[in-house]
DNA sequence: ATTATCTATAGATCTATAGATAATGC
DNA sequence: ATTATCTATAGATCTATAGATAATGC
């Protein structure tokens, strides 16, 4: 392959002006990282192109010889922090030897443990206000997916089952909002371990879905 | 006083060039509901003074005659959030003849209702990330004092009172967490009713406590 | 020769100030 | 005369492109 190993010897192409203990990560995702970073910290519009790049060790301009902008960073960190949880909740939904609570319970647990659990607590980009912009409609609609997903679990529960559809479009609102709102508990308070705060966060959202 | 009428006749000073129905408001209060209308929906650093006084009718420039930058317009809007559900939960402290639990019920209803219940979603401000900049810590302050609230009364409830410090504060953090993340929910459905939606929340809130 | 990076910068903002103007008030 | 607003703009960004440069590869 032409990908140049990733380590420090022999690099192809000029050096960079502020060298750096070399991260070990491919440019682009060097550029990735630091987008969560700041974005999930100062906000979207706030960061700027020099502030992205340069945290991620090279010059302004530089970043665009890997992406077309900032849009795009965000673009693909969005899609990023949700697709996993989707293939898991696929996973769930299909394996009918288990019941609903427990699926809905595992469900909760996974996605709260990513959400919080990468290093940039990468949940806080769902809370930007540009997100909601037509360009991220592909975020939205796997977000939805998503969503179904628990709706489909809630659904497959004992109590679940009895609800008509209003109340159990609120359980799932409920429910999908208090695992999106965890993220603000997760960064009043990061040092809490995340595996424990992940298990009751899902037994609060049992409660929640009444079951 | 030296105050004008707010209605159309009358009006001292050169007439706005783009003229409109007139709002009604004082022109401090016009900026301030434009502020809050774009600083939820677009976020706040993606909203320029020019948006703002545009939407409140008035050139850019004619913004600064009332307040001094967008900061301030930011700084009003958090405090204007969170003091009335301060003042709420003080006299629901200082209140010893209901019971802890209804209490707390009390409070969320309260809460989710007047973050969810104006115009323009202003519990929403909440998850700007910039109001996190040092420049705001009075709200940071009102609002951990709200938060500390929630905390004395999940513990003057039945089950609270028996809970470990390290217990407390992480359903303290849960419950608060639901009321905060609760905007979420409005945003993704902001025609749901309000007051039941709120008395809904309140319900999850104490099942959350565990009460 | 190819590549990754750099420096430099044009063009497009955006903020905040200076000074002009068009009303009413006296 | 006082006031609320306007127009105009300087200075400070910020984005995205153009073209130069300093490595390795052959």
């Amino acid at each position: 392959m032409g990908t140049p190993g990733a380590g420090q010897g022999g690099r192809v192409g000029r050096p960079r002006a502020a060298q750096r203990p070399a991260s070990g990560l491919e440019p682009r995702a060097e550029l990735l990282a630091a987008a969560a970073e700041l974005f999930t910290t100062r906000g979207y519009s706030a960061t700027t192109t020099r502030a992205v790049a340069e945290r991620a060790g090279m010059r302004q301009a530089t970043m665009y010889h890997y992406v077309t902008g900032k849009e795009e960073l965000l673009a693909e960190l969005l899609e990023s922090t949700v697709t996993p949880s989707l293939a898991y909740a696929r996973e769930l939904l299909a394996d009918d030897t288990a019941p609903g609570e427990r699926r809905l319970w595992e469900l909760c647990r996974a996605d709260v443990e990513l959400l919080c659990g990468g290093s940039h607590n990468l949940g806080g980009l769902y809370l930007l206000p540009e997100v909601r912009a037509e360009r991220f409609a592909g975020f939205h609609a796997v977000r939805a997916e998503l969503k179904d997903a628990y709706r489909q679990l809630l659904a497959a529960t004992v109590a679940g089952g009895a609800l008509a559809k209003a109340d159990l479009d609120l359980r799932t609102d409920l429910v999908f909002g208090l695992i999106e709102g965890v993220i603000l508990v997760h960064r009043s308070d990061p040092e809490r371990p995340v595996g424990e705060f992940a298990r009751a966060t899902a037994d609060a959202a049992l409660r929640i879905a009444g079951v």
